[in-house]
DNA sequence: ATTATAATTATTGTTAACAATTTATAATAT
DNA sequence: ATATTATAAATTGTTAACAATAATTATAAT
């Protein structure tokens, strides 16, 4: 591939970015401008100019005067990306069809097995990257930056919202959706593809219960129902 | 409304945003930084924030060491950003049929109301910015923010498309595909809304020649066809 | 006269100091 | 002891000086 010299900002805003698609950062992490000064060895000018980039993204929310953390989706917000993906994902797959190219096939395998071995290797942080990187790279595909740019915000989002909202005692599980979902791709197959989507996208967005609970890491709900049952003794 | 006071650089970023949807701000403008400063009086540091955010819009290009333009958005682009029109725009009628309340029915007239006024008014600038704005709003009646937001930033991209690859002489002709469009919405008819919004954006692409000429403002492709003309003389 | 080169000016990019705000700590009063 | 206020430290936001790059003008050579 095109062996692009990465600017230094670039390089540091994936660094970012792909903390928060494997779940190293999760939400509510405080992004101190002083530590990531140090850790990436550059003025805060830069690092301000990369929490921006993330905070439009969606990623990180700024809190004027306050700082910057990793961004705490609402439950309705993440309806709303599980909406859009659908949208979007579904949308594209005409024109996936349509482009597909050997190149594409070659790049989605190769995403899948990579996927794979992650999986079976316990390699948690690895697969939920691949994952999303698999559905970007789809999108791709289609040819069509606008719609790849915006899915490329969503799946990080969707990182952000499987931290938050992820059903309990959930585990990595091997599954063929997504080599399904390339095979149709390849032979052209949109209906069929369309549906495998479908399917695929609506068992994500289940595996998270979207009802009362607002975040995880908030100490009150945490304890909510201990201190319940013991008021009640 | 929420009489929200806006900070300093929303507003900014505002009135050159508007600028561009108005086209008074035209694709190759150069943003010079320090006439910026001037104009809206603020810090270089503000400017650049803004010159930032717009670029990730897409609807200004950040050239290193070589400044701000307004975007020149090359005919590939173009296709590419009606094609996500298309899916956006028609992928929401669901919604918005579903969701359209009489505050939203109410709004939506007013845009097309006032936009009938300055169509007949020649108000050309208005004109196409409350067009812009239409299209904007009626997204936001599906209630989803990633794909409104999406869409905003398509519709300002539509603007410096419109300017650079739209058929000469053509005039601002009052239709009522708005009109029709705010009745199906709010009677709650998917299928026809769908239909209209089809023909729509089929109509506003077909008003653009996106085969060869690549700019409009290049002295070469302007006198491109008197020079061949003499040539052969 | 025209091109090439060098010096100058203007513009963008970065750094570091300063100001404003928030958070943490210490002192005081109830 | 707990709560409240005052003080100090840490953090974010802004400004202005400095450095690097690009554009312009002037000079010299063909």
């Amino acid at each position: 591939m095109n062996e692009q010299a990465e600017t230094t900002d670039e390089w540091i805003y994936d660094q970012v970015f792909s903390a928060v698609l494997e779940q190293r950062l999760i939400p509510g992490a405080k992004l101190k401008e002083s530590e990531l000064c140090e850790v990436f060895d550059v003025s805060r000018t830069i690092i301000r100019r990369i929490l921006l980039r993330l905070s439009l993204d969606k990623v990180v929310e700024l809190r004027p005067n306050k700082g910057a953390v990793i961004a705490t989706p609402a439950a309705e917000d993440v309806r709303q990306i599980f909406a859009a993906r659908r949208l979007l994902e579904i949308g594209i797959i005409d024109d996936a069809c349509k482009f597909c190219a050997v190149a594409d096939t070659q790049a989605l395998k190769d995403i899948v097995a990579r996927e794979n071995t992650a999986i079976q290797t316990g390699d948690r942080s690895g697969a939920i990257r691949l994952a999303g990187e698999f559905h970007v790279r789809l999108a791709g595909v289609a040819r069509n930056k606008p719609i790849q740019e915006l899915l490329r915000q969503l799946v990080a989002q969707s990182s952000l919202a499987l931290a938050l909202y992820e059903a309990p005692g959930h585990l990595l599980c091997v599954d063929d959706d997504h080599i399904d979902i390339v095979d149709a791709v390849t032979a052209g197959e949109a209906v069929k593809c369309r549906d495998l989507m479908t399917n695929h996208l609506a068992k994500a967005e289940a595996e998270m219960k979207l009802d009362a609970p607002p975040g995880n890491n908030d100490l009150k709900s945490v304890f909510a129902e201990v201190i319940e049952a013991r008021a009640t003794a």
